[in-house]
DNA sequence: TTGCAAATGTGAGGATTACTCATATTTTGC
DNA sequence: GCAAAATATGAGTAATCCTCACATTTGCAA
């Protein structure tokens, strides 16, 4: 029925079957996230059913399903609200910065935040648990890596004009994605040692950025 | 029936159901998980069917329950190869370091290593992919990477007789760490980006091990 | 208002697949 | 040679994702 002709947008592909377009629908859709949200807040994600989602949002199965292509399209759709919160809160932190000082306390505070977030948010590390296994979650991840690294080089740019542009982004991409895995490994240990490992990272960041 | 009182090894308790005993049982182990790995490497993890890796293997699909508790304990079980043939190598490269350049071009050349594995083999990326997923392969992953880590504090402390020892061991295991992320990365984006990724990653970790 | 097409809603049932278990066969220790 | 342990078997069970044929509601033009 409906080719790819409409929509170019790849969330619209990727996520929703059906895009709701009557107010009906995008509150029920709304119910679905929510469920799923709760429910794998209780869960995870794996242990999630369907028939759980649907239940809890009020609805059908069907109704799931004219809107989500499969499971992961739910997950994937948390996800992708996700990343247009945090691009959202990491571009307002960058975008004041001045000089070098300003950046460093501005990159610590956002690695904190970010670290407090998945250490207190079951969703959000369950979401992106899928990410080395997801290939539409991997994607997402990736371009959300790249804005989020395209923000950090804005900034330096500013406070390095005489910096390669080109190296400048395959550093804050690295750093970016270096940020994520240490944040994620931070999680994994205890918490002591989490937050070696984080201070650890802030360093070594910074280092990379700004110089020593 | 059996309680944990046989083996103390956490890899008995995680993988085999039942460990084989006689000749005959343990060729048919081998022959599932070189079904199983030949499936990995043709569909993937997921697409993996219990009743496949029995039929290739030439066995039951009772026998391979026999063995293994579930289906994840299978690529548990390759994934536990790879680590310890990796430390072994890792080991090795390490063992008769002696100076700055020394270590550089051991480190060099081992992050070179594990990034041409990923880039040429697709089970040992598939059997990784589950990491942030599943909890048995990362605690797993983890372990590996203390232990490979330890390999790297061993040397720095020949190098750096000065260093502060516990500073060492948070900066071996988060640089070790952020090489696995680098690599995963690297092998997700094209060769030309990816191969730069990397070599920024050397970079950053010999800065930070033995400094600039 | 009326009527019709598009959008949305429904849930029983199809299809798949991981995993079990009662039973049969082989090996080992003696 | 024999009993017990180890191993082998595969039809059957249970669970769950997802479909589809049909019912209902909404938007909107006549």
């Amino acid at each position: 029925m409906e080719e790819v002709t409409a929509k170019p947008d790849p969330a619209a592909i990727a996520s929703p079957r059906r895009s709701p377009s009557q107010q009906r629908s995008r509150e029920r859709v709304e119910r679905m996230l929510a469920a799923a949200s709760a429910l794998i807040a209780e869960q995870g994600s794996d242990a999630m059913r369907m028939g759980e989602v649907a239940e809890r949002a009020g609805v059908s199965i069907g109704s799931l399903y004219q809107f989500f292509p499969d499971k992961r399209a739910i997950v994937w759709a948390l996800a992708e609200r996700y990343t247009a919160e945090s691009q959202a809160c990491i571009s307002a932190a960058l975008k004041d910065v001045g000089d070098a000082e300003g950046f460093k306390s501005a990159f610590s505070e956002l690695v904190d935040i970010y670290y407090q977030l998945f250490l207190a948010e079951p969703v959000i590390r369950d979401v992106w648990s899928g990410t080395q296994a997801d290939k539409a979650l991997r994607a997402l991840e990736l371009a959300d890596s790249r804005a989020n690294a395209e923000f950090l080089v804005a900034v330096l740019k500013r406070l390095r004009p005489d910096a390669d542009p080109v190296e400048l982004e395959t550093t804050a991409f690295l750093v970016w994605q270096m940020g994520e895995a240490a944040v994620r490994l931070a999680i994994s240990v205890d918490r002591e040692e989490g937050d070696g490992l984080v201070e650890a990272y802030k360093r070594m960041a910074l280092r990379e950025l700004v110089g020593a």
